[in-house]
DNA sequence: TATGCCTTTGATTTTCAATTTCAATTACGC
DNA sequence: GCGTAATTGAAATTGAAAATCAAAGGCATA
């Protein structure tokens, strides 16, 4: 798993002639440790704590080039801060996003899919992708105390 | 349909203990005759046209009072800059964002709608908002020049 | 192993939308 | 009209993200 994406991550990088980097061997490695939806800033605080050395800049760019790589996924919620997910090549989800405790359900629902289509279609628009995100409370918080 | 706006507004203010300004009706003015969707910049830059001296700061706040009042909604894009719609009470719809040429198409489907508030029920979650935009391009964009 | 090119890095600066600050102005109940 | 508290707007500040650029380092080649 891991290894399959640090492999898929070593083609990408030959294939566009990208030079192996300790910085960049290290940030990978926190990614693929590191919960899913992480901000730049946390992944970033959390890779300091063992290498001071490794500059903001190189998280955000080097999480770029992840995306563009196809391991990881941009997500924008509504807090201003951009974070990653891992992401599977073909796979696809939406989220509920707790606003209390700031947790992330993920789903996936292939009628709605169908139905997005289906919209899109009928206004001669050409999906390129979307995102559905329900925000709310969780059960957690939802219950009383 | 303008005015029932602005007597909402008006009830909402006088519920509120705000005053009356010359400054919230212009910005109100603006906003009711603008299309959908606009910016806050985009705003500020048509008023000041014929009011120079309305700050920035008075319609970022202003419009932010519209949204509390129930007359305006928020939209978040993906383009960095926060957009203002029409809200209608108790209406709601998603939107297609043409990437091409940043049209927007409103859509809504009760059918997708009911599929969240299942998938929200089947996770204990309670949902206060949701957001659907699909990205892509429009007709217009997706036909040969 | 040494050379040299050219990519990468990271401290710092810049950007940009949005918010905050605060002194001056203004609305409005009395 | 008076006094007070809300409002305004120029300017400063914030915070995330991108840009800058000199120094460091990867790697093809000899
Ligand atoms: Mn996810
Ligand atoms: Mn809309
Ligand atoms: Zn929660
Ligand atoms: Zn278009």
């Amino acid at each position: 798993m891991i290894l399959e994406k640090k492999k898929a991550f070593n083609e990408f990088a030959a294939a566009k002639g990208l030079r192996s980097t300790r910085q960049r061997d290290i940030i990978l490695d926190f990614f693929l440790s590191t919960h899913q939806h992480v901000s730049v800033e946390e992944l970033y605080l959390k890779i300091k704590a063992s290498h001071p050395g490794i500059g903001h800049a190189t998280v955000y760019r080097t999480l770029k080039l992840f995306t563009e790589a196809g391991l990881a996924r941009e997500i924008l919620l509504h807090d201003g801060q951009t974070r990653y997910e891992h992401a599977l090549a073909g796979e696809h989800h939406d989220h509920l996003v707790c606003t209390g405790c700031n947790a992330i359900i993920e789903f996936e629902d292939e009628t709605i899919e169908k139905l997005q289509k289906e919209i899109a279609a009928r206004h001669g628009f050409m999906i390129r992708r979307h995102k559905l995100e329900i925000y709310g409370l969780c059960a957690l918080c939802r219950a009383p105390r």
